[in-house]
DNA sequence: CGGCATCCTTCCGGATACTG
DNA sequence: CAGTATCCGGAAGGATGCCG
């Protein structure tokens, strides 16, 4: 979603940035946004084919908001690491061991 | 998250407003919004025992983000549904049967 | 009241192989 | 290149029963 942010991109390319998915996870993904109407897929019947994903104006919107949620993940990414541990620590308490 | 939004909730008044959720998903879901320093548990040692739940300052930052969200799907719940209607009618076009 | 432990089913999603 | 089809393991999460 957020990696459509800034204009369309093709199949190829957001499989190689979304690293680590598989192919039938990126269609599924896709596939379910197209049916919701935050994507528009566009197929370039040649050869090699090429198909072009691109987000609708409402799926701009979600965009948006996903971009704020990813902000704010790595915003806080370090305070929510230094929670985890402590709590793992053992709820012991937070004056450090003797 | 959001339920919390606006002051301390007790443990069965969430399982209440969350309509379907099972104990153990609430606790699973509490204690790791515990643990992520998000949301904070005070135990009322009292017969019968009562438990408080409200959020960190951190957690007031995300229940933000995610009110965003919930709000972005309720207002685009209806064209969501528009969508899938057309999309699961069979892609045949957007001109109405003859 | 506010849980936890256990069992058991569901299904998400990875791996692999094949196609227009 | 851009998928689809199939198989399959593991994790998510509901149901149930018990406890401080």
């Amino acid at each position: 979603m957020a990696l459509l942010g800034d204009g369309p991109r093709r199949y190829s390319e957001l499989r190689r940035s979304i690293e680590g998915i598989s192919p039938r996870m990126l269609t599924l993904t896709l596939r379910s946004l197209e049916r919701d109407g935050l994507v528009l897929r566009t197929v370039t019947p040649s050869s090699p084919p090429r198909v072009d994903y691109a987000l609708t104006p409402v799926g701009r919107t979600l965009s948006a908001e996903v971009g704020g949620l990813i902000r704010w993940a790595e915003e806080h990414r370090s305070y929510i690491g230094r929670s985890r541990r402590v709590y793992d620590d053992g709820g012991a308490g937070d004056l450090p061991p003797v």
